[in-house]
DNA sequence: AAGAGGCCCTGATAGC
DNA sequence: TGCTATCAGGGCCTCT
C-alpha cells in the first residue's frame, strides 16, 4: 500500500484535520512495532499541539509545538483512520465497531480536540519514531535519498551514481539511499513508461534513458497523488477511501494481457527480481 | 563498497 | 472442512 503517494494522501487529510489541535490521550495497545514503541512515547506526546504535518518520502512527520517530532512509517501494510469526536464522544475507546474498517491490529490511539487518531497495521513492518530536535530528526534522514518529485534528483546525480553498478535498474528504483518514495508497484509501472527493461544493469543505461527515468518517475508518482493513491488490498485514505490509480496501472498485475503503450502489440509478462514481483512488457522494455 | 539473502509478521488465497 | 504452501505495498541486518 503505501507508496509516496499514498503517504502523501494521508498526509494531506491528516493536515486539514489535526493541524493545530491538541492531543488529549495517547493509548499505545501494542508496542511490539517493527520498532518498540518507545516507553515514554504518551509522555512526550500528552497535551502537545500538531504545528505542521509534512512528508519526506514514506515517512509522516509531525512537527509538535514545543520544537520536537514524531514520524511515522507504515511498512507494508500500515494505515491511519481518523475517527470524528462525534462517533466515539460515547465512550472511551471506540475501534471502528460500525463500519467495515478493521477492529483487530488498532495498535496506537491518539486522541486529539477532534479526532481520534488509529494507527492500524497488521503485519508490524511499519514504526514510529520520536525526536527531541531539528538536528535529531535531520540525522536520521541522512540515510535517505532524494525524492523524483524534488529537484536533487538531478540527471547527472543519478549518471554519476550508476556509474559503476551492476545491479539491476529496478532494484536501484527500490532502493531508499538513492532514491526514496518508490516502492514495488510504481517501480514496475515507471519502467514500462520509461520502455526500460527492469533487468537492465544501471551502468548500462543511456543518458536519455537516465532523462526518462528522472521524468518519468515524477509523471507516475504526481499522477497517483491526483488520483488519490493507489487501492489494492485495502489501502484506503483516513476517511476510508480508497484511491484510483489502480485503474490506471499499465503493468502491475496485468501478467499476459496486453502492454499498453501506444503501438507496442507485446504482452505484460511477470518476473521475480530480488523476490519481488516485477511486470514489464518483453517487448517494447528493451 | 556493493550485492545477495535472511528475517521481521499476519492474512488472503490456492491447491490438495 | 481443514490442512499446508505461497505470496503480499518495506527495509533492516549480516555475510561474502
Amino acid at each position: 500500500m503505501p507508496e509516496l503517494p499514498e503517504v502523501e494522501v494521508i498526509k494531506q487529510s491528516l493536515d486539514k484535520k489535526i493541524k493545530f489541535k491538541k492531543i488529549t490521550k495517547v493509548l499505545v495497545r501494542n508496542r511490539n512495532l517493527r520498532f518498540p514503541v518507545p516507553n515514554n512515547f504518551e509522555f512526550f506526546l500528552k497535551n502537545k499541539k500538531i504545528n505542521k504535518i509534512s512528508r519526506k518520502s514514506k515517512y509522516l512527520i509531525f512537527h509538535l509545538n514545543n520544537n520536537t517530532f514524531l514520524i511515522i512509517h507504515l511498512g507494508m501494510t500500515g494505515t491511519i483512520h481518523l475517527n470524528s469526536k462525534k462517533s466515539f464522544r460515547n465512550t472511551n475507546v471506540s475501534f471502528y465497531g460500525s463500519s467495515n474498517l478493521p477492529v483487530k491490529h488498532n495498535h496506537i490511539i491518539i486522541f486529539f480536540e477532534n479526532y481520534q487518531f488509529i494507527y492500524n497495521d497488521p503485519r508490524r513492518f511499519g514504526f514510529i519514531k520520536i525526536f527531541k530536535n531539528k538536528k535529531n530528526l535531520e540525522f536520521f534522514f541522512n540515510d535517505v535519498g532524494p525524492e523524483p518529485l524534488n529537484k536533487e534528483f538531478k540527471i547527472s546525480y543519478v549518471y554519476n551514481y550508476f556509474k559503476k553498478k551492476k545491479k539491476c535498474i529496478k532494484n536501484f528504483l527500490l532502493d531508499q539511499k538513492f532514491v526514496s518514495g518508490i516502492g514495488n508497484i510504481y517501480a514496475s509501472e515507471i519502467l514500462n513508461c520509461c520502455k526500460i527493461n527492469p533487468s537492465k544493469q544501471a551502468k548500462k543505461l543511456s543518458k536519455i534513458d537516465i532523462k526518462k527515468i528522472k521524468y518519468f518517475s515524477k509523471f507516475v508518482l504526481s499522477k497517483a497523488i491526483q488520483n488519490g493513491g493507489s487501492s489494492i488490498r485495502d489501502f484506503k485514505n483516513t476517511k476510508g477511501k480508497k484511491g484510483n490509480y489502480q485503474n490506471e496501472f499499465k503493468v502491475y498485475q496485468r501478467e499476459n494481457l496486453n502492454c499498453l503503450n501506444k503501438s507496442c502489440y507485446g504482452k505484460i509478462k511477470k518476473k521475480i527480481i530480488s523476490k519481488r514481483s516485477t511486470f514489464f512488457c518483453n517487448s517494447c522494455q528493451k
